[in-house]
DNA sequence: AGCACGCCGACT
DNA sequence: GTCGGCGTGCTC
């Protein structure tokens, strides 16, 4: 028996099956998407068993043992890494990693000791029980077998009794980590708005949907709805949402809608309770899979459908490593591999590309365009700074603190978002103007004040604050950026005792905090939830009825074609938060740019006409989604060889690729002491594209001057 | 990724 | 002579 094994290094070299011959006593294990160890040149290496072959004219080794008992990729999935592969151009080996939880990535093999329980199931049932037997055999009535602990708590002695006669016989099994999850049915009575759409989606026999639903719209009811249907039907489902709105409140509707038969992949598990949600998925004892991007991946069978929450978060794309791929796609692809499986794709501030999409009629547009039970959206006051600056105190015009102390009084709450996008609380000198970087990687170090030193973001050098400049030695140095820790502190100032919650990466991080911060603010332990990005998305406090925007531009300003979408999505977003219960809601805004169509397209809660003139923009400037973009990377420790190899390959690009615009090559700021030069590629159509990218790829990979890396589609550059 | 092979200069 | 520098190439 031979057998095609991909070995367990990510390298362009290795990255092709290798043939194996397996011993006789190893053949009646062997199955397709199980690990084996095999030996490779001197090393011994895991690989992934991905095909069988029949005979081949050269000389094979034999594989030396067998990992898994069952298969860790399925068929599916091995399908579904080839073709990412095929749309990232990256290694098939990391397509298939990236698909598994970090417990299955055989490199240095993280143990996982499997803990066991004993529970009973029923053996022969002696025909004369006592009241405390019966009892006991009552226990079985819901499920097959049960933990002899809970036995135990009706009589120690009748299970002992029980065992020995043979109406209990005592099985280990797997002790799962997941926490037990309540369950509670409740299902709200959808309004017709909810019902409309729900009834057009259950009918059509499209593949993609987009949900545009307005903040507050409902439209978590609407997928579980949906979900509903597909488990009637005996399907099971995935749904996806980005990282940051993994939050108890979305997880706890689901879970009491579905109880157990869900299964929760988020960050916040360790890596051994990530694998035992994944094994529980992969025996086949769950119908439903909740998690962000990677969950995409879940060993789910039969899948029905595929529901991609806030489909416009950027978290969808895995844009920092390898393979860069978009879950979006990867999605329509998994969906085309089971057969009348549908793919909806929801938010209330789509990306350009979805909302062109629906236009074109390649997706099925459904939508809400109100607010549950009627509620009006938050009416929305802009504050042109501007004109503020004068008057205000500290980062706070008047009116935002006016309106704050009234709500407050009213006992009701507030959100403030501090938009920290491309706002970094760099350090810089008051006197030369000297700006404090990263030695390593050319980046503004990054102020923090609880440990009072400079760190880097990108590889995480950390150095001492000092308020002496290296430059002109004036003791100038200070930080100009503002984070949620001065804003608390300026607040607390003007509005002695108001009772703050601050939210950030910072004070989210460790586990379980981000979750008691929501019960506590919930609670109304706390009158304003402060905090950056993470604030914005997933949250419903019904007592909510203000949310300030500190300062809405500074996202403006970043140097990216999708800065105003970005801007527009996230002012949108965090203006949702307010009013979403009984009393209605406002949002007082505070910005620079009281006249940028993102900010007057937030005011009037106006997506459309958002749409229609950015892209407007994107047509006359060639960018997506009029045109598609690829960036190319080249990287390398030696910054001259890393220029001139990517002229060398813009010349390429130039000779065989035809209506393509060709930017660059541009420096980009050196990383990990890694200089790196961009290429960007600009086109409508390029059908050479794969083939000139793939040839590239090869001359590269086998010198290691530089380091070719590809992007289709990215959002950052 | 490792590791051997091989072709150079420089050293007990 | 031979030790060790690292560029090149291979791993079923």
């Amino acid at each position: 028996m031979y057998i095609g094994v991909l070995v367990e290094l990510s390298n362009k070299n290795i990255d092709k099956v290798f043939t194996y011959s397996v011993p006789h006593e190893l053949e009646k294990n062997i199955k397709l998407g199980i690990r084996v160890v095999v030996p490779f040149g001197r090393q011994t290496l895991e690989g992934f068993v991905v095909s069988f072959i029949d005979k081949v004219d050269y000389e094979t080794k034999d594989i030396i043992d067998v990992v898994d008992q069952d298969e860790i990729l399925n068929e599916e999935l091995l399908k579904l890494g080839k073709i990412m592969q095929e749309r990232t151009l990256s290694t098939l080996i990391s397509c298939y990693q990236v698909m598994l939880p970090k417990a299955l990535k055989a490199k240095n093999g993280i143990v996982i000791n499997k803990k066991y329980d004993t529970f009973y199931k029923l053996g022969i049932i002696p025909e004369k029980l006592n009241d405390k037997q019966r009892k006991i055999i009552s226990m079985f009535d819901k499920s097959e077998v049960v933990l002899k602990s809970d036995l135990d708590k009706i009589s120690v002695s009748s299970v002992k009794t029980l065992e020995k006669n043979g109406g209990l016989v005592k099985v280990k099994l797997e002790h799962y980590r997941h926490s037990s999850l309540e369950q509670k049915e409740e299902k709200k009575k959808l309004t017709p708005d909810q019902n409309k759409v729900l009834n057009e989606f259950l009918e059509s026999r499209d593949e993609v949907f987009l949900l545009h639903g307005v903040t507050g719209s409902g439209k978590t009811e609407v997928y579980m709805e949906m979900i509903d249907d597909v488990l009637k039907k005996g399907k099971t489902a995935i749904v996806l949402v980005p990282e940051i709105s993994l939050t108890p409140q979305i997880i706890s509707r689901f879970s009491k809608r579905f109880g157990e038969k869900i299964a929760l992949l988020h960050s916040a598990l360790s890596d051994g309770e990530r694998y035992d949600e994944w094994r529980r998925i992969a025996r086949g004892e769950v119908d439903i899979v909740i998690g962000a991007r990677s969950a995409l991946f879940a060993p789910l069978k039969n899948i029905g459908l595929i529901v991609i929450d806030e489909e416009h978060s950027s978290s969808y794309k895995q844009d920092d490593s390898n393979p860069r791929y978009s879950a979006i796609e990867m999605a329509k692809e998994r969906i085309k591999l089971n057969n009348g499986a549908k793919l909806v794709l929801g938010s209330a501030t789509p990306t350009l590309d979805s909302y062109a999409r629906s236009i074109k009629g390649l997706y099925h547009l459904l939508e809400l365009p109100n607010r549950i039970n009627k509620k009006e959206l938050p009416e929305i006051k802009i504050i042109d700074m501007n004109e503020e600056i004068k008057r205000c105190k500290g980062h706070f015009s008047d009116q935002l603190l006016t309106s704050i102390e009234d709500k407050i009084s009213k006992g009701e709450q507030v959100i403030l978002l501090l938009n920290r996008r491309g706002y970094a609380s760099f350090v810089t000198c008051k006197n030369c103007g000297y700006t404090v970087k990263c030695p390593n990687c050319d980046i503004t170090l990054t102020y923090h004040k609880t440990s009072n030193n400079l760190r880097c973001h990108y590889c995480g050098y950390a150095t001492k604050m000092d308020s002496v400049c290296p430059e002109c030695h004036e003791k100038a140095l200070s930080s100009l950026g503002v984070g949620t820790e001065k804003i608390e502190e300026e607040l607390t100032k003007f509005i002695p005792n108001i009772r703050i919650l601050r939210m950030d990466f910072d004070t989210t991080s460790r586990k379980g905090s981000h979750e008691k911060m929501i019960k506590d603010f919930e609670n109304h332990k706390y009158d304003v939830l402060l905090g950056t990005q993470i604030v914005a998305k997933g949250l419903d406090f019904e007592n909510v009825t203000l949310v300030g925007i500190i300062n809405a531009d500074t996202s403006l300003n970043i140097p990216n074609f999708r800065s105003s979408e970005e801007t527009f999505s996230l002012l949108s977003q965090v203006s949702g938060r307010s009013g979403r219960s009984k009393k209605s809601g406002e949002v007082i805004l505070q910005t620079y740019n009281p006249n940028h169509y993102a900010i007057e397209c937030v005011k009037r809660h106006d997506y459309k006409s958002f749409f229609n003139t950015e892209m407007n923009i994107r047509r006359k400037l060639n960018y997506p989604p009029y045109y598609y973009i690829t960036y190319v990377r080249v990287s390398g420790k030696n910054q001259e060889v890393c220029y001139k190899e990517s002229l060398k390959i813009k010349k390429i690009f130039e000779k065989y690729l035809d209506n393509t615009i060709i930017l660059g090559p541009t420096s980009t700021f050196r990383l990990s002491n890694t200089y790196r030069y961009g290429l960007t590629l600009k086109y409508k159509k390029q059908d050479n594209l794969i083939e000139i990218l793939n040839k590239i790829i090869d001359v590269y990979k086998s010198n290691n001057l530089v380091t070719i890396d590809i992007n289709f589609n990215p959002i950052v550059f």
